[in-house]
DNA sequence: AATCCTATGTCAGATTATCTAACATGAATG
DNA sequence: CATTCATGTTAGATAATCTGACATAGGATT
């Protein structure tokens, strides 16, 4: 078994992710909600999360902490976007798509300060 | 953190150990029953075994499958005392201490091949 | 100011997982 | 054949987790 296989192995109960983690339950579950993460079952319907769920965890929180939403961390995390994202940067903000997903904070694309990212993280958001 | 403290942190359920050493919940309860384990516990009693475990686990299986039994396991993984034991071998085997807790095998250390251990083994469980 | 949205808290009721304790058993031993 | 060892099995209790619903604080929107 190679060490791929290893982090996306089902191994731990949400209590115990719960202590690894620092997160709530509620959180967590919430996470799952919004596709962040999606961690294995047990045959009974329990979830069973894997090194690299725990791993997200982390960073969501972290992201959460620097004032970045549940669609703009999926956007992180989810799709292999980053790159793609960046790619954007500077040159062409009005992508429909991109517009779309993050039209809450990012409306105004011009207005920074305005939105609920500090400023400064914006840019943590969209390059790499 | 260092990688021995990951190594005994508590992290596994007593269901996911079962499918990572293919042993039985009875296994497992019985192994630390004989103090070859000490997993520990939730606020609610339930066992929360370490990677450690784990791999005891998985060596007392090895074991087992080679005819050694709990007090020879016993001696193998809790305590260090291959080196100890290894020390006897050749010289006295009739050590008060090391033949009461091996009495049901090696009674009669002279007659190998009348034991439940399997001729090679004995050497296997004695020297390293 | 009134409203809406997001992320999280909390609660209830149901289900799954695990616990201990007891009794059962096949294989090997004496 | 009686015993011991390692394990199976079962029952009843408790812990952990699940889903779904409702509550809410703090920002953003209107």
């Amino acid at each position: 078994m190679n060490d791929k296989d290893r982090r996306s192995m089902p191994l731990f109960s949400i209590g115990i992710v719960m202590k690894l983690t620092e997160l709530t339950a509620r959180q967590i579950r919430y996470y799952e909600e919004n596709e962040l993460i999606t961690p294995e079952r047990t045959s009974g319907n329990q979830r069973l999360f894997s090194f690299n769920d725990v791993d997200k965890l982390l960073e969501i929180k972290n992201l959460l902490d620097k004032g970045i939403n549940m669609a703009g961390i999926k956007l992180l995390l989810t799709k292999e976007i980053k790159s793609e994202v960046s790619k954007r940067v500077g040159s062409d903000l009005s992508d429909e798509e991109l517009r779309s997903i993050l039209r809450n904070e990012l409306k105004d694309a011009g207005r920074f300060g305005r939105t609920s990212l500090r400023q400064g993280e914006l840019s943590r958001f969209f390059v790499k």
